[in-house]
DNA sequence: ACCTGAACACCGTTCAAGT
DNA sequence: ACCTGAACACCGTTCAAGT
């Protein structure tokens, strides 16, 4: 239904379409129901719009999903930007780490897309430049910050591939007859259970986790920068 | 056309499709034209029948991807199996782990499907088990062997997310414009270039980047464990 | 210029029906 | 039991048409 002004009520003027509205909508809808409710459709409809109005402000369905990584990769870059100065480049370089975890945590259907995305974002490309920056002023040689970056990998930008997710019940689904061929994840489980009791389930803290293996690749990263 | 057997002809009595066959045709049609190939419709084509026929073999679409994945896992587990014993946990560890790699390096659509699954793979949990007792044997607390499983994540099954593929012209993409905005990827870049000249497009070796990182984990789980 | 409705080619999947 | 055709609800996208 069109209709025109009304006198005494807002006339809902309906913001025009743009860029930018398109994909923070797309954002907004991943943040709140998840990667599977961002289709060209709903956008829309969150937009007041049809679907095919979207095509006048982003190429295709990929281009809005560059963009909405694009968006998350800026976010993080505001964030990291606004870090106090930390003597020494491991722990300089482990609090920027952190703080971008602390980005993606706000939109957990970004990692899975970051990594799936074929074209490149400028401000991820920017994350990284910065990051070779913070390297170089610590005394790395480019080579060894080119090693460093690969070494790195997904951790660089704060997060890393989770195989299982024990959340949803990795010890639970182990019946009798599978865990008798698991001795080891089985002893692991039972022993870990032990020494600390109640954490069977979900037992694994992320955020520990992503620091033990972040620190180690920083410590190792150290020592090669001290004695090459 | 349905044609009953003739006489000096072969029949082509159309085998009769089961699980197995289900899922190696979605394997195979992934390593051929890749995971975007594989659709219902597509599959079942491939083996002269009708999508609805997979339902009786497969859940879903969902279960039909789990048991792809499962497929290549027990690939890796047999190829692994293979394996001559060697002295040593580290050294150990590192062949299985690029024993894995060279398998994943045939299904390249699988790395990311892996990722990608909520349903564990039995045999993914499997190679786990198997890797838990080589670090066991080599001295491993299990706590210690728990955090370098997710120090490891991804790795340890032999791949690590590439964020960006240098091989699409990663270089080629960066305008003049930009590149005043990233001195210390053009930096890294050109320095590179002049070391080893040719080597701009593409100059990322895989594998080489995979082992430095790999090396950097084991060494630092090494030192854990010797000085805890 | 920006937006839209109808239509197309393609999904996964349900259901009732065939053998 | 195993397999199938038609149909449904949902995609992304093209195209011609509206303002």
């Amino acid at each position: 239904m069109s209709v025109t002004a009304q006198p005494g009520q807002v006339p809902e003027p309906r913001l025009p379409l743009s860029r930018d509205r398109v994909l923070r909508t797309a954002v907004a809808l991943a943040d709140t129901y998840g990667m599977e409710a961002v289709t060209m459709r709903r956008v829309a409809d969150e937009l007041g719009a049809e679907a095919m109005s979207l095509y006048h402000h982003v190429a295709n369905k990929d281009a809005l999903l560059d963009g909405a990584v694009d968006l998350v990769a800026r976010e993080i870059n505001e964030a990291v930007a606004g870090l106090d100065p930390v003597p020494g480049w491991q722990q300089a370089v482990r609090r920027r780490i952190l703080a971008a975890r602390d980005v993606l945590l706000r939109h957990r259907w970004a990692p899975r897309l970051m990594s799936t995305r074929t074209a490149m974002s400028p401000e991820v490309v920017r994350y990284h430049d910065r990051l070779v920056g913070l390297l170089r002023e610590g005394g790395f040689s480019y080579d060894l910050a080119h090693h460093a970056l690969h070494a790195l990998g997904s951790r660089a930008l704060g997060f890393s591939q989770e195989l299982f997710d024990p959340g949803d019940g990795a010890t639970a689904g182990l019946s009798a007859e599978l865990a008798a061929d698991l001795p080891y994840l089985v002893g692991m489980l039972t022993e870990i259970a032990h020494d600390d009791p109640g954490s069977i389930l979900g037992w694994c803290d992320d955020q520990v986790e992503f620091e033990f293996g972040l620190d180690l690749l920083l410590d190792g990263l150290d020592r090669k920068l001290r004695k090459p």
